[in-house]
RNA sequence: GUGGAUGUAGCUUAGUUGGUUAAAGCGCCAGAUUGUGGCUCUGGAGACCGUGGGUUCGAGUCCCAUCUUCCACCCCA
């Protein structure tokens, strides 16, 4: 059956290949996250249902319809997280991290859990890089947690990433904003596609950013968030720019992003690029100042981003940034006849102790064939073993690249003596 | 969730109006003077033709269902 050998819709599996270029985004995104003050946080994949429902918000169509929830064996319901940010504000919350100094700043990878339509670039089971900054309300802190973002593809060379940002102001505000936008679109609600009649009970921020033409027509000339934002609002969301400003972050301002958790408060960004052929969010976040207080936590401002690391990978590819490859073989130790194996298998080993990455045929092949399997496996040098080597104690250390030999030692200088002649060679190459 | 495509060896594909043991290239394995890779030559292994039904004397080819992948929508990282 299929089910054995096919792996379930919308999951992937990482080869070692590729595996590797994940490990360099990691690296490069951990050091990148440390640099800027974040530490790492991880938490379960699964979590209490309620946390998502209250954190995520019960209105979302990610809480609607598409969490994996079930019950344990204990009857409790729980959720494989849909997204990172609620298991990581529970976790600060649970443990008092607020108490060592504010603001708190995590990072973290997490695989999320989504039972959506998969295509390419939307899976039921993706990975997330997440940043979040917790007890600053301050506008620099959404410059500094923007910042972070934009260091990240700024780090990998991306070209075509586009920052844009908006503000869906707080609570009161946005209450205000809302009326008035339902209002004009009730006034032409005869118009509208069947999908915007839907979001119009909704969300109608959603029709702002319809593709159908005719409802973007109407969408132009709806009124704006930004016309509505109270004093204190606006006054944030111009120093969230001037501090973008400062640092050189270039942004445009797209009043029409909304986002689709219920979380979010004033400042909303995307990172978008093209890949193939259509724009995708690789990584989005904005503020959520209510959201602490809704997981029963005394109010405090946070904000942060995900960043989602298959789209990442995906445009890393498009745009053919080369990342190192996983480490080929240096020294592949050929051996012919029994003696010669265990002295291969030996002097392996003593490679390996001493970090060189050594490799020896283990399949019992010829000689021809265990030199065509270090060409393969990319092995920069290769050493032939044989009777006559074991006998004169010495052998010679081939260069699979420039086909040149060097006599070396097999005895207690061997280490030494490769030593050297690769570190020559090296050199000889610069 | 809605609509539309797709599926033949590890990969890319061929397979004629349904007709004998399903092809090819690349890759893999092994040989070409039991001591040296990359080039060449020769040979070999490898496919229950996504899966399950149905029509038929006979199905990779037709029909239905189902799964996967992909595209648009919904939504989103």
């Amino acid at each position: 059956m299929a089910v054995l050998t096919q792996a379930p819709r919308g999951t992937e599996d990482v080869l070692p290949e590729e595996a590797a270029q994940w490990q360099i985004l990691e690296t490069v995104m951990r050091s990148e996250a440390s640099l800027h003050g974040f530490g790492e946080v991880r938490t379960p994949v699964f979590e209490h249902t309620e946390l998502f429902q209250r954190g995520v918000g019960d209105t979302t169509d990610i809480v609607q319809k598409e969490m994996y929830t079930f019950l344990d064996k204990g009857g409790r319901s729980v959720t494989l997280r849909p997204e990172g940010t609620a298991g990581a504000a529970r976790a600060m919350l649970e443990h008092g991290v607020y108490n060592n100094g504010l603001p708190v700043k995590f990072y973290y990878f997490t695989s999320c859990y989504r039972y959506e339509k998969a295509q390419k670039g939307r899976l039921r089971e993706f990975h997330q890089f997440g940043a979040e900054l917790y007890g600053s309300a301050d506008p620099l802190a959404d410059a500094e947690v923007i910042l972070l973002g934009n260091s990240i593809f700024e780090r990998f060379g991306l070209k075509d990433v586009r920052l844009e940002i908006n503000s869906i102001g707080c609570p009161s505000c946005r209450a205000k904003y809302l009326e008035a936008l339902r209002a004009y679109f009730e006034g032409r609600k005869g118009e509208l596609c069947e999908t915007c009649l839907d979001r119009l009970e909704r969300n109608p921020m959603r029709i702002l950013d319809c593709k159908s033409p005719v409802c973007s027509a109407i969408a132009a000339d709806a009124p704006r968030m930004l016309d509505y934002l109270c004093d204190d609002c606006r006054a944030h969301f111009e120093s969230v720019k001037e501090a973008l400003d400062a640092v050189g972050v270039a942004y445009t301002v797209n009043p029409s992003i909304v986002r689709g958790l219920d979380y979010y408060t004033r400042t909303v960004f995307e990172f978008l690029a093209p890949i193939d052929g259509r724009e995708l969010a690789v990584c989005a976040g904005g503020r959520y100042d209510g959201l602490i207080e809704e997981l029963g936590g005394q109010s405090m401002p946070a904000l942060g981003f995900g960043l989602g690391m298959e789209r990442l990978l995906l445009l890393l590819k498009q745009q053919s940034i080369e990342l190192p490859g996983s480490d080929p073989c240096e020294l592949f130790i050929a051996f012919l006849g029994q003696p010669a194996k265990l002295a291969a298998f030996r002097l392996c080993d003593t490679l390996w102790k001493s970090s060189v990455q050594a490799a020896c045929d283990v399949n019992a092949r010829g000689l021809k064939a265990q030199m065509k399997y270090a060409d393969k496996i990319g092995a920069k040098y290769c050493l032939v073993l044989g009777d006559d080597e074991l006998a004169a104690g010495k052998a010679e250390l081939k260069n699979m690249k420039t086909g040149e030999k060097k006599k070396i030692s097999l005895g207690d200088s061997f280490l030494d003596d490769y030593l050297t002649a690769v570190t020559m060679e090296e050199d000889l190459s610069f």
